[in-house]
DNA sequence: GTAGTACCTCTGCAGGACGC
DNA sequence: GCGTCCTGCAGAGGTACTAC
């Protein structure tokens, strides 16, 4: 059955942006991704992703958003609440890619209530069929969108260690000691560049400044 | 307010497959 | 037989939302 399938990539991680990409998988396809040895872009190695990346990329039709820190925070101000931002990051993503596909089927991961993302659609008035569901990533076509999405991240985040010169950790754990280091180099007030600021992880960073 | 469940990331370990 | 790689699982860190 032919579908788009989404996924996102960045949430969990302190450092780095937050990444949704969408993906077309048309009928027969999915013998063509399982060849190809897709499957959920968080089980398989970042060497590994980047080369599925270029793959699913030349073979299929595919869209990609990424949302800087500096914009991830201005967004999160904005709207308050993170199941809202990916939500209009999920429909952006799909927006994108309707125009050139012939598709009525979305799959995505449970993200929060699916009325956000299909009251999104609603307002662009796209209509579509929303299928979302725990563990979505078992969908060869979400699978392919998480390789995109984690693919585009590990790749924000080598440009922002080539730019700052910071090696940034992935995750949110072990992170305090890049914090440390880049508010020394930059200052406090830039570290929403880099960062999400509205993890817990910033505060304990300040407090681990105030210790010094 | 708390517990449970959904998502994300990471590391570490164990078991199987494969090549030398 | 041994070393390497891949895969799957568990646990710990983060987030948000819902139900009680």
């Amino acid at each position: 059955m032919d579908r788009i399938g989404t996924d996102e990539s960045g949430k969990g991680d302190y450092y780095g942006p937050l990444v949704v990409a969408a993906v077309y998988v048309g009928k027969g396809d999915d013998r063509k991704l399982r060849n190809m040895g897709v499957r959920d872009g968080k089980k398989l190695r970042d060497d590994r992703v980047l080369s599925l990346e270029r793959k699913i990329k030349d073979g299929f039709e595919h869209d990609v958003v990424r949302i800087s820190p500096g914009k991830y925070n201005a967004l999160y101000d904005k709207l308050g609440n993170l199941n809202v931002m990916l939500a209009w990051a999920h429909a952006r993503a799909i927006e994108n890619l309707l125009p050139r596909v012939i598709c009525d089927m979305v799959v995505s991961d449970q993200f929060g209530d699916e009325r956000f993302l299909e009251e999104r659609l609603m307002d662009e008035g796209r209509k579509v069929r929303l299928v979302q569901r725990p563990r979505a990533e078992s969908d060869l076509a979400v699978a392919a969108a998480s390789i995109l999405a984690r693919a585009a991240y590990l790749r924000f985040l080598k440009g922002m260690r080539m730019k700052y010169g910071v090696i940034f950790p992935k995750g949110a754990v072990e992170v305090y000691e890049a914090g440390k280091t880049f508010i020394e180099l930059y200052g406090l007030a830039r570290l929403g560049e880099v960062a999400k600021l509205h993890f817990k992880t910033t505060e304990k960073i300040k407090e681990n400044l105030k210790q010094l």
